[in-house]
DNA sequence: AATTGTGAACTCGTTCACAGCG
DNA sequence: CGCTGTGAACGAGTTCACAATT
């Protein structure tokens, strides 16, 4: 029976967090962190960090704090968020060839399985040592592979095709960088991460703690 | 006196994806959209969107939804998710490169106001027709633009000094796309983006469904 | 009749306080 | 003593149910 009874979709978010300050701590040649160190790293509490650790079953031990590299081995062992698997990438742009060598992906355990592209004139040509492959070649890869995750790095106008696309071929989580919003079938877990969003969410929240201050500090006029 | 009372976080997060559908009807030409459009083209419920243009202060209108133009133009009237505003880019490599061209940033209305970078042999390069500076040059720009947001896209190994110098520029708010997880001083707000790590969580949620769906619709041997 | 608007209930995650342990 | 572990209290955000509107 699984040990683990649904581990909450925030904290879930989070254990990829933990695995990076846990690998930089690794490098740095230390046996032992605390969750006060953790969470001052990310920018959350020390009990949040411990709440979190303990839904995985990671295990610490009082007065030293939590072993660093059982943790990252504990991290990896949970399915998906440890990576091993692979994903699919779709978009031979700029964007694309950026992934290809983003040492993030390769940090959290996962691997480009295969690079693919909607239109003709990108396709065969080579991008980081790949060759792009046509989204038609995309079904007989998923079903020998077993891979079923995507990141969707096309232009924008070409998100609803592509995602359609994917969804045919079998894929059934696909990470979109698009910024695009189309309609998706529920079967897809989407995960949208929007440079221009996530810009503007920032410039908001910015604004907010800026007038909070304001006006609880300094009231001025209108 | 504002009439926004702090609009909460999660909302504030929402409002640019909001913008996203919005921009797509228009472009479609439609001049009215439903609340159970919007969520089902992002994937949350009818009311979700309904109270978070509510906090916004974007009337609807019964039996007819939402008037895209003027929606929009509310949503691009609240400081910060709107848009309006200019941040810097740091870093000058692929993923640099793929921001200078990124719709979704210019999207939701914002611009890249200047290129930098640390490491001597990009500097005065050129990238995406803007010429790349030395960082040292970000606090005199900072003084005169009055742009306090930035983008960090450097590689993981130089996020800390990069970040340490922003801070020093004045920078107050920072997207950090490089997945590296250094202590920040609690004046600059961080937002992070890192594409391993969220496809990891999306992994995760992936895996986490499967389970569930094996548990409670076809509990299988151990 | 369809869709917005909203007070109230509820759910879920975070925070608190302190017990447990090395 | 310092740090983990956790049951309980709290609070924020989401969902529900229904009134209001055109």
């Amino acid at each position: 029976m699984p040990e683990s009874p649904a581990i909450p979709a925030p904290t879930l978010r989070r254990l990829p967090e933990y695995l990076g300050v846990l690998l930089d701590r690794e490098a740095a040649g230390e046996a032992w962190i605390s969750s006060e160190a953790i969470g001052q790293s990310l920018g959350f509490g020390a009990v949040q960090v411990r709440k979190d650790l303990a839904a995985l079953g990671a295990p610490g031990s009082p007065r030293r704090g939590y072993p660093v590299s059982a943790t990252i081995l504990r991290l990896r062992e949970y399915p998906g968020t440890g990576g091993g698997s692979d994903a699919f990438l779709v978009g031979a742009g700029n964007l694309g060839r950026a992934l290809l060598e983003d040492p993030g992906i390769v940090r959290h355990g996962f691997r480009i399985a295969g690079v693919f592209d909607l239109s003709p004139d990108r396709v065969d040509r080579i991008l980081g040592g790949r060759k792009v492959l046509p989204l038609g070649a995309l079904p007989d890869l998923v079903r020998r592979t077993g891979c079923r995750l995507a990141v969707l790095a096309v232009d924008p106008d070409q998100a609803g095709a592509a995602s359609l696309a994917l969804v045919r071929a079998g894929i059934t989580g696909m990470l979109d960088l698009t910024g695009s919003a189309c309609p998706f079938p529920r079967t897809l877990i989407v995960r949208r991460i929007g440079i221009g969003a996530g810009l503007a969410a920032l410039a908001g929240e910015l604004e907010a703690r800026e007038r909070e201050k304001n006006l609880d500090g300094f009231p001025r006029q209108t």
